[in-house]
DNA sequence: CAACTCCGTTGCGTTCTGCGCAACGGTCTT
DNA sequence: AAGACCGTTGCGCAGAACGCAACGGAGTTG
């Protein structure tokens, strides 16, 4: 399979004027690795497609036009069908649920469904958390084959976020398998003092990505207690969910004959 | 000024994988313009990125992981600023404020202030209004130059939308006239039936596009009345606004030293 | 006020890579 | 089991992407 290089070093510059927020060319010339005079051709090819914006001859800064692509990767992709799930989650618990991809060895929150409650935890679209730090994560780890998961565990830097983050790897390993056997994972504010999560993992495509779905809540009301009393009904949904064939209405395309 | 023809088809191919939701090869091939072997080849490169995905052998569709970079877009341009005013602006009125750039003949939303009353109007992020239906649009065309808006009305396909929408250029052209000498544009249901708005621009950069800002209210609350009695004052804001230079603190940028 | 520096911009020649073509082969259909 | 459909691969060529070096405008310094 042959990659096309120009390709790759449009879509690098994109997410590096993104990443850093306002760049100069030189800077995108020595973070793409190629001479300032085909930055600028990047550079310029991107303005006039309007994905990047010029702001006052000096500075580039990414278009305001990608919230509408980032508006499509959040509603279009079949991980709406998380959504759904992650609502019913949502009722069941009260509690916040975030909807999570695996992300360059993190968790990428792509979507959200809030608690009724006005006292919430709620995280922004776009917020990446790490593995060890987040039922998220570890969830996604717990679904993986065991040596998917032993190699990336071994790869992690394993950076403690409160008192109670696991900083050791055969700690996280123990506890994936405990969230294997289990069917969740769970966090007691190992990511952030005062905030309790339980996660699940499921796979929405054969060769897709696993989806990480968690519920999230103060550890005031989100005790232990509650959530393993929860906890078998919404495994019970989760299971009952990853049953339910990709039948997403995707435009332009009929749409499968039955449920099967 | 040279354009690069390669990244110009892979943002195309985004774009349009992002607009139909799903896609085959041949669509992409037929859409783009080129040989099937080589939009695979772009496929694949886009695919390895993670800004495109494989669904089941047969279908491609845009990856999660470009919500984070809409997020991006969305947080870190310089319109940011403009959220600041709306948060004003919706304080002010009590109104949901949304903005909203130029985008194709259209405006797109890209930010968001929502009302506090339960009973509130609310658009998506991402969502595209025309030109000609909302104050949005006629808030834009007012701040460019006559010319500018004469021909851009002209080339407009003026489709009414609700009793109320302006179907004709010359309607069109002198509410647009009115709007200026008024410095805020109105729409009395002209979008949707129920919802009335009220609309500002201001350019934030010297060469940068006009952003739009809209009060959104139900059609009982927001009435005319009302509306003028708060336009003086919500006026006063906007113009105090564009008095403030582009200070934003650029991440890698060293802040100017004073406010100037 | 002039010399200097910093950076973005342009033209050109070379080389590589993106491209179409056509044959292959897997999977699903009839 | 034969056929159709559609994704995949190898190849050769032309065009496009690339680096180089010179240019020039804006801001800075002595």
């Amino acid at each position: 399979m042959v990659l096309m290089e120009t390709v790759a070093r449009a879509v690098r510059t994109v997410e590096f004027v993104a990443r850093e927020g306002s760049v100069r060319l030189d800077d995108v010339a020595s973070e793409i690795g190629v001479h300032k005079s085909n930055a600028l051709r990047l550079l310029n090819t991107l303005c006039e497609l309007d994905w990047i914006v010029l702001d006052d001859r000096r500075s580039y800064t990414v278009s305001p036009h990608l919230v509408a692509l980032g508006q499509a990767a959040a509603a279009g992709t079949s991980f709406r069908q998380a959504l759904q799930l992650a609502e019913t989650l949502r009722d069941l618990s009260g509690e916040t649920v975030h909807v999570a991809v695996p992300h360059r060895r993190r968790m990428l929150i792509v979507g959200r469904v809030d608690s009724r409650d006005p006292l919430r935890v709620s995280c922004q679209l776009g917020t990446q958390d790490a593995l060890h730090t987040s039922a998220l994560g570890k969830a996604y780890l717990a679904v993986l084959s065991e040596p998917e998961a032993e190699s990336l565990i071994t790869d992690l830097d394993l950076v403690g976020l409160t008192p109670f983050s696991i900083t050791s790897r055969s700690t996280l390993a123990a506890e994936v398998r405990r969230t294997r056997d289990r069917g969740y994972s769970l966090d007691f504010e190992e990511g952030r003092l005062g905030v309790c999560c339980m996660g699940f993992a499921l796979r929405l495509g054969s060769n897709l990505d696993p989806v990480a779905i968690s519920i999230t809540g103060p550890s005031d009301r989100w005790t232990k207690d509650r959530m393993s009393g929860l906890a078998p009904r919404l495994l019970e949904h989760v299971r009952a969910f990853k049953a339910v064939p990709l039948a997403g209405s995707a435009p332009g395309q009929t749409a499968p004959s039955g449920i099967r």
